[in-house]
DNA sequence: AGCGGCGACTGGTCTAGTCCAATGGTAGAA
DNA sequence: TTCTACCATTGGACTAGACCAGTCGCCGCT
């Protein structure tokens, strides 16, 4: 008996938290790729329902211990990529890691800016914006998907380079003598709609980080703005901090 | 009847992702701190189970968009609070968007540090640590929970000088003249433990933002090394990126 | 007036199923 | 040998409950 809690010092623990402390302890030592016993005889050993059985591997699925996959079984997951926040272009930062980056166009076409648009963009309402819409693997697996959005008009015939550079940043930079300098990204916790789910090869509602990145070129002008979901169980950032501008 | 699913084109959607979807339009127009009806009404009226319901509702809730309280019911959220990552003290940075922080010390005490902690703060094997716990607050109201180390031996008595200052930088910056120059610092998402579920005030499984940071002064030696978890259904982040340092 | 207990209501957890969707192996037919 | 169909196994989603824990209002007693 583990007894009673105290009002003030430890909380409830909830059965599924005490399953996930010993799956925990069991894939402790398993290499990635290893398979975890399905959830019917998980939940046949340790005496419970499947559903709190699937409630502690739920979680270790979100926190990229483990990786489920309808059909097949679960597994231990490998270890989460560190991606550095900086401007970097996705192919160079995934060979940074030893990764073998591929990209795939779901969409590119013209649209209409909004007023969101317009203004990150600095183009009038209305305006044409290029949008890219792609998907981002690494050896294969789905990483990230991504859709850009730029002026058509700041960049003619954009839409037909594609296919001829190693990255957009360097269609950008060889064609129309554009460099990223600087942006602002937000980053924030959503969590998959069914068709991020699919595109992604994840279960709909797994949580993704969400990161929105309005870059500007060396002269201060906004080049795109850019909206990327990554998966939260792959993915670790790093970035640097220094102190906040002096006030004068 | 919404027809099949081609294969390529449209992923099959859950149920309890149709329940999210109405349940969004329902809190549309609703201002923050609005009720929404309770679970088992919201079944009734969908019919379908509960459990349902509350798939879509939990969902919701980890996007930031509701909030819910057990006994209480469920309420429309208050909009994120964006978190500039940036070297500067909570309690300037809650300033900043006009709300009341506040800090309670849930812990203080010296530790030996591990071989992981003895390379962050460039301190021996078994150095002695400071390291303080602290519960963040706004308005009343948990943000965040935050685990400061720092080394012992570099800033005697520090320990009883925390109470006189507004924050830890202002202590080390006028009683030690230290100035914090630059971190680094890694982010991820984690789920929320008994104990900081508890402390944060919310579920266990909420999923979290794992801060770590590591901060340097203007000579570059370590300073301190900080875990910090967020609520990621009440913030999102921003960021300046710039472009990689080149390779010389 | 203040306090405590009780009950109604709310959300949190768990059980025992059932059915659906995806994977992969095996057997049979061409 | 190759292809297809079937089946067993796996995870995903959902139902109908039951029970637990927290909140709050109301009523009765001091």
């Amino acid at each position: 008996m583990t007894g009673q809690r105290t009002v003030e010092d430890s909380p409830r623990v909830p059965k599924y938290y005490q399953v996930k402390k010993q799956l925990l302890q069991l894939i402790e030592t398993m290499p990635a790729g290893n398979p975890v016993p399905p959830e019917r005889t998980l939940a046949t050993q340790f005496g419970t329902s499947r559903t709190t059985v699937r409630q502690a591997l739920s979680e270790m699925v979100v926190e990229g211990r483990l990786l489920r996959i309808q059909g097949k079984g679960t597994f231990v997951a490998k270890p989460k990529v560190t991606q550095v926040l900086q401007l970097t272009s996705y192919t160079q930062e995934m060979r940074s890691h030893g990764l073998q980056p591929d990209t795939r166009i779901l969409d590119v076409g013209y649209i209409n800016a909004d007023e969101e648009l317009a203004g990150l963009l600095a183009i009038r309402l209305g305006g044409r914006v290029l949008r890219i819409e792609r998907l981002r693997l690494a050896n294969g697996e789905p990483m990230a998907v991504e859709t850009a959005h730029l002026p058509a008009r700041r960049f003619p015939g954009l839409r037909r380079r594609l296919d001829r550079h190693a990255s957009l940043y360097e269609a950008l930079a060889t064609v129309y003598n554009v460099h990223l300098a600087e942006a602002e990204a937000t980053i924030e916790t959503v969590l998959a709609t069914p068709k991020e789910a699919q595109l992604l090869g994840v279960d709909v509602g797994l949580p993704l980080v969400l990161h929105c990145q309005h870059s500007f070129d060396d002269e201060g002008n906004p080049v795109e703005w850019v909206r990327s979901l990554y998966r939260g169980d792959r993915y670790k950032f790093v970035t640097r901090l220094r102190p906040p501008k002096e006030r004068t």
